[in-house]
DNA sequence: CATGAATGAGGCTTCATTCAT
DNA sequence: AATGAATGAAGCCTCATTCAT
C-alpha cells in the first residue's frame, strides 16, 4: 500500500503490542492479515459490509470470529484497511497524472484511465464504496474519505475549467455538474463490469472517453 | 399506485386481515398508511434500509414500533411499497414516450427526461435502489425488480441500436454498454441533485442530453 | 425516590418514547422497573456488579436478557438508579438534619444514625458503592456521585471543625482524617451487618456513636 | 515470602513444570517473576482484579500476554501470590506482638500499628482485598484467606475481652462488634491513605489510636 | 389502532488460556 | 522465555416481530 500521507490511512489498530525487532515474523504476519483483508474485502463487496457478519469473514478464513481481533481490532478497522489502501492507490496514480501534464484534453483521458485501471484490483473497495458509503460515512474515522474526495474534484474542476478557457470544452457545461457525471458514471460501472468479458479495462477506458468528449452522435455537432 | 400489471406491484401480504368491510375506515387507514411509507422513505433515503430500524420508523411518527404491524406487516413490506411505487410510474411513463414514437434520437431525450422526472417525486426510492439493491435483490419478494429493469433494458437497447442503424448514431459505440453508463449516470445523480438548486430537473436532463449527444469538446468530432 | 437535583439522580434512558398521556399503564411499567431494579440490585451486592451478567438479571425475572433492555438502555443505568436512589435520599435527610440545627455532638449522632439508617433500605447501594466504584468511577455517568461525596465531606467536616472551635471536640485530631475514618467505618459495616441480628440499626448507630466520642477505655482520659 | 504453614500461602500450581534443575537461572526467574507480579499488583490495585485483563499486564511488561503463562499458570495465581505475602508478613507480625505480650491497651496499640506498617509495602494487596474480595472469594483456593481472617478475628476480640475483664476497656460495648469497626476503619484507609502525605503511617496509627480509646469528645466521659 | 412487554436470533467484541514454533 | 495465532466461552446489546390487553 502506497501511503500518501494527507490524513489518508486507515486507523490502524494498536500494532505497538506486537514489538517490531523481528523480521520473518511480522513479515507473517502482514501476509496473514492481508489474506483476512481480501476474504473480508470481498465479501463486503458480495453482501454488503452491514450483512457481512465477521462470523462469514471467520468462516472464510476457517477461523473463529474473535481470532479475528488478534488481527484486527473491530469491523470497521478492516474495511478502513480496504478503502484507505484504494484512496491511496488512486491519489498517487493521478499525482502522476498531474505531474506529467499536457493539455486537459489529456489529463482528463488520463484521469478516466486511472480510475478504469484502480478498479480492477480495487473492485471490492469501489463496490463498497458504491454500496456503503451512505452508511459509512456515519463514522467520524471515515471522514478522511470525504476529504480525500472534495480534493480530487478540485482537480477534476480545474481541468475541465482549463479546457474551457483555452477553447478545448464546451462553455456551456457546468464544470462541477459535469465532473460529478464523469465520476459517478466510472464508479458505477464497477457494478457490472467484468474485466474478463468483452472489454478490458483499457478498452472500457477508451469507450467512455470516446462518448465523453464527441457524444454518442455523428455528424456536425 | 399504478399497477401496471406485468409482475409489478409489491407483494402484499395477507391485507385480507385488516381490509374489512369498512369504507371510511380505509380511507383514513390509507392516508395513514401512505404517511408513514413516506416517514420510512425518508428515513431509508439518509440512513439506509438496514441500518434504519422499525424503530426509528416508528418513533418518527410518534408511535410504538409494534403498531406499525397494524398497518405493515412486515419491514420488507415496506419498502416493496416505496419501491414498487416508483417503478410503476417509471415505467408507466417510458411506455408513453414509446407510443409517443418519434426518431430514435428524441426518443432517448424522452427517456432522460422521464427519469430526471421521475427522480424528484421519488428520490427515496432511487436513493435505496442506489444504496440498498445490493441488499435487497437477495430477497425473492423482489425480483420483480430486476425484471423490470431487464424489460427497461431491451427497450433502450432498441433505441440506440435503431439509431446507429438509421446512422443517426455512432457505430463504433457498444450499445448494451452505453445504456448502462447512461442509466447509471442518471439514477446516481440522486445522491447529490438538489431540485432546489441551480438546475431543475428539466436542466439537468438538458445538460445531460447536450453532453450524451455531442461530448464535451468543441470543434469537429 | 426523592430527586433532589443538585447534579444528582440518574442518566435516565430516554423514557420519551413510552409517551406520557395514559395513568395505569406508566404506573404499571413503573413498577415493573423497580421489582427488575430491586432484582439487579441484590444480584451486585451478592455477586459484584461486574460478575454480574445481564443474563443474570434476566433470569431472576424470569425473562430474557435482550427483553431487559425494553425497560433500561443499558446495564450501567440500572446501577445508576440504584445508586443514585440511595445518594438522593441519603442526601436529603443530611440537609434535614443540618436544618433542624443543635450543637456539633447532636448533629453528627443523627448523620451518624443518618447512615445507618440509609443502610438497611439502600444495603445493595452501598455494597456497590463498597466493592464497585474503584471499578465504576472510571464512568463519567458516574461524576456526579463523586462530587455528591466531596459535598458530604464539606458537610461533616464543617461540624467537626465546629465542635473543636467551641471546645466541645478534642483539638489534637484532623479533622478531614477523622471525618474519612467514620465514614468509612459506617459504610463498610455493610459487608457484616444484618438488622435481623442482635442489634438494628439504631443499636449499631448508638454503639458506634458511643465509641466515636467517648472511646473504648475507661478512666479519665 | 515468610510461608507460615497454617494452610496459607499461594496455591502455587505445578511449579515442578518450570523449576527445573537450574540454580542462577531460578533465582533470575525468580526476579522476573517478582517484577511481573509487582506490575499485575499495581495494575489490580488502579483497575481492579477483573478489570485488569492479562494483556494489561503483559503491556506493561512488554511482552505478549501468551507469554506470562511461562511464569504463572493463571491469572489467579498472580493474586494469590500478591494476596499470600501480605497475609503472611501481617500474620508473623502480629504473632510477634503476641509474644512480646503486655496489657490489653499497649497489645491493641501494636496490633493496630501493625496494620498500618503492613499496609506501605502491601498496599495493592490490601486494595484487592477492599475491592476485589467479594468476588475472590468464590474460588476455593483463597479459602485459606478467610481462615486466615477468622484466627486474627479470635485473637483481636481475645486482647478487647481480657481488657473488659480487667475493667481497662468499656464493658457496655460488644467485642466482636468493634473488632469489625476496628478492622474495617483501619483497612478501608488503603483508599486514601497516602504515605508521603502530612501523616505517615506511624502518624496515622497514632491518629486512630488516640480515637480509638479516648474518642473524640473532651471532657469527662 | 395502540401499548407494553416479551421473544429469539443474532451481532460485535473481549478475554483467559493453549500451543506450535 | 517469548511470539503469534488461535480457541471457546461468554458478555452486552440490537432488532424485527408477536401478542395480550
Amino acid at each position: 500500500m502506497v501511503s500518501t500521507g494527507k490524513g489518508s490511512g486507515p486507523h490502524r489498530d494498536g500494532s505497538g503490542a506486537s514489538g517490531g525487532g523481528r523480521r520473518r515474523g511480522s513479515v507473517l504476519a502482514s501476509e496473514r492479515r492481508e489474506h483476512l483483508v481480501r476474504l473480508a474485502a470481498e465479501l463486503f463487496a458480495e453482501k454488503g459490509y452491514q450483512a457481512t457478519t465477521v462470523r462469514n469473514i471467520a468462516d472464510e478464513a476457517g477461523i473463529l470470529s474473535g481470532s479475528l481481533y488478534h488481527h484486527f481490532d473491530s469491523k470497521e478497522s478492516i474495511v478502513d484497511e480496504i478503502l484507505s489502501s484504494f484512496f491511496d492507490e488512486l491519489n498517487a496514480a493521478n499525482k502522476a497524472v498531474l505531474e506529467r501534464g499536457g493539455d486537459p484534453r489529456t489529463v482528463l483521458a488520463e484521469l478516466v484511465r486511472n480510475c478504469f485501471r484502480t478498479l480492477v484490483p480495487h473492485r471490492a473497495a469501489v463496490m463498497v464504496m458504491q454500496n456503503d458509503w451512505n452508511y459509512l460515512r456515519r463514522f467520524d474515522r471515515f471522514d478522511y474519505l470525504a476529504r480525500a474526495e472534495e480534493e480530487t474534484e478540485r482537480l477534476w474542476v480545474g481541468q475541465i475549467e482549463r479546457g474551457q478557457g483555452t477553447g478545448l470544452f464546451r462553455d456551456d457545461i457546468d464544470a462541477r455538474l459535469t465532473y460529478r457525471m464523469i465520476r459517478d458514471t466510472i464508479w458505477v460501472a464497477v457494478r457490472w463490469f467484468q474485466p474478463a468479458g468483452r472489454l478490458d479495462a483499457e478498452g472500457v477506458a477508451d469507450h467512455y472517453i470516446a462518448v465523453l468528449f464527441d457524444g454518442i452522435s455523428t455528424g456536425p455537432r
